[in-house]
DNA sequence: CAAAACAAAAGTGTATACACTTTACACCAT
DNA sequence: ATGGTGTAAAGTGTATACACTTTTGTTTTG
C-alpha cells in the first residue's frame, strides 16, 4: 500500500467528502489544505488532482478545487454501472464461495448492525458501502475491487444526502437476504437480490436537497 | 474538454504507450519528458500520475516511474470485468436504438476495415477498442463510457502485444455481426455474441512475450 | 444611491531550487 | 580477472518563488 503523504492527504479527503463533513460544493483552497496538514502546496496538487481523476473534486481552470455535487443524472448512470458490475460479481462469488469467504462476510454484516445501532450515520454509510467492495474483494477480481470501491465511494457522496435511519436498517437486511443466498449458492437467487437492492438504494435518492457549504477546519479537525 | 498542457502530456504519452512505441517496462524518466514536450518536470509528473492511476504506468517510490506491464492475471480480471459491463451495456443499447445510432456503429466498421486493410497495427487496434467505446457512448451512460474507455487503454497494452492481422480480422467481423444484432434490434444475440466476441479476444492473448526496453525520444517523435 | 471602474488581496499555474536517494563507474583489494 | 567499496552523476520528492488570474472591496461617477 502507498502510504506517501499525498496518499494519507488523499484518504483524509476522500474520508471527509464521503462522511459530508465537507459539503458538494466547498471550494477546496490549496494554501489551506498545505497548512492544516502541515505541508507544501505540491502535495496538495497532487492529491486534488487523484481526487478529480475519483469525481470527488471538480477542478475549475484558474478557480480551483470543490467538492463535487454529483446531478441527478450522473448519479442514476453510477448506479447503472454498479448493478452492470454487481450482479455479475455475485455470480462470480458464488462460484467460488468458500466457508471461510461466508464466515467474512457475515462479521462484516455484525458490523454493520452495530453502526446503525449507535446512530452513527456516516459510519453506518461507509459499511454499507463497504459490504459491496468486500464481495468484490472476496470474488477474487482486484481490478473489479478496486473499481467499485471508486464507484461506491462516489455513491456515498450521493447516497449521505438523504439516508435515513430506516433506510439503514432495510440495506442491512437486505444485505443479510443476500448473504444468505449466497450461502446456499443459490446463484439466482443471489444474483436477483443484489439487483434488487441496488434498485431499492436508487429508488430512496431525494435527489432534490440543498447543502450549505462548509469551513475547511472545522470539517477536518 | 481539458486541454491543458498535463493532458496533453497524458494524451501524447497515452498514445505513446497503447501503441508500443513505448514498451512495457521502459523507464519515463521526467526530465527527459520535460524536455521533450518543453515543460518542466512538474507538469510531466502531473501527467505520470494520472497516467498511473489509468493503470497504463507503475510508479516505483524514488526509483521512477515505468510503462506497466500488465501479468497474466490482472489481464483476465480486466477482460472479465469488460464482459461484466459490455454485455449488460450491449443490452441497453438495443433498447434504446436509433437508426442514427445503427449508422455511426456502421460507419465505424468502415473505418475498421480501412485500418486493416492497410497494415496499419497500432491504428487497428485503437479502432478495435474504439467500436466498444463508441457503443458506450451511444448507449447513453457517460460514466460506463468513461469507465470502459480507460479499460480499454488497459487492454490494448496487453492486445498489441499478439494481435496479428488474421486476429484483427476476425474481431471486425465479429463487430459486424454483433451491429446486425442491434440493427434488429435482437437483444438476446446481441449480448451473446458481444459476451462470445470478448472472449474470443481474450484467448487470442499470448502472454509469454518478451519485449525489448526502448528509447524515449525516438518513441515520441 | 446604484452601478461601473479600479486597486489590493488572495489564489492558481508553472518553473525552479535543493535535499535526499538511487544508480553508475572507477578504484582498490583479493 | 573478480568482487567489493566509495564517490560522482543522475534522478526523485518536496518546498518555494513568481507570473498571471480571479476575487473582493473601495472609490468614483452618473
Amino acid at each position: 500500500m502507498e502510504s506517501s503523504s499525498t496518499q494519507l492527504i488523499v484518504q483524509a479527503l476522500t474520508k471527509a467528502i464521503v462522511e459530508h463533513r465537507l459539503h458538494p460544493g466547498s471550494k477546496l483552497a490549496e494554501q489551506k489544505l498545505a497548512d492544516h496538514f502541515g505541508v507544501s502546496r505540491t502535495l496538495v496538487r497532487q492529491a486534488l488532482l487523484q481526487l478529480s481523476q475519483h469525481q470527488l473534486v471538480r477542478l475549475e481552470p484558474a478557480r480551483g478545487a470543490f467538492v463535487s455535487a454529483p446531478s441527478a443524472v450522473e448519479a442514476r448512470q453510477v448506479f447503472a454501472v454498479r448493478r452492470m458490475l454487481e450482479s455479475e460479481m455475485t455470480r462470480a462469488f458464488v462460484r467460488q464461495a468458500t466457508p471461510a469467504k461466508i464466515r467474512a462476510l457475515r462479521e462484516h454484516l455484525a458490523q454493520e448492525k452495530r453502526a446503525i445501532d449507535s446512530e452513527d450515520a456516516p459510519g453506518r454509510t461507509e459499511l454499507l458501502g463497504d459490504f459491496h467492495v468486500r464481495l468484490a474483494e472476496l470474488s477474487g477480481n482486484d481490478v473489479l475491487a478496486q473499481l467499485l470501491s471508486q464507484l461506491i465511494s462516489r455513491c456515498a457522496l450521493i447516497t449521505l444526502m438523504y439516508q435515513t435511519r430506516s433506510a439503514a436498517e432495510h440495506s442491512n437486511d437486505e444485505h443479510v437476504d443476500i448473504v444468505r443466498a449466497l450461502a446456499a449458492r443459490d446463484e439466482t437467487l443471489a444474483v436477483r437480490l443484489m439487483g434488487e437492492h441496488l434498485l431499492h438504494v436508487e429508488e430512496n435518492l431525494a435527489f432534490d436537497r440543498k447543502v450549505p457549504s462548509n469551513d475547511i477546519s472545522t470539517a477536518l479537525s
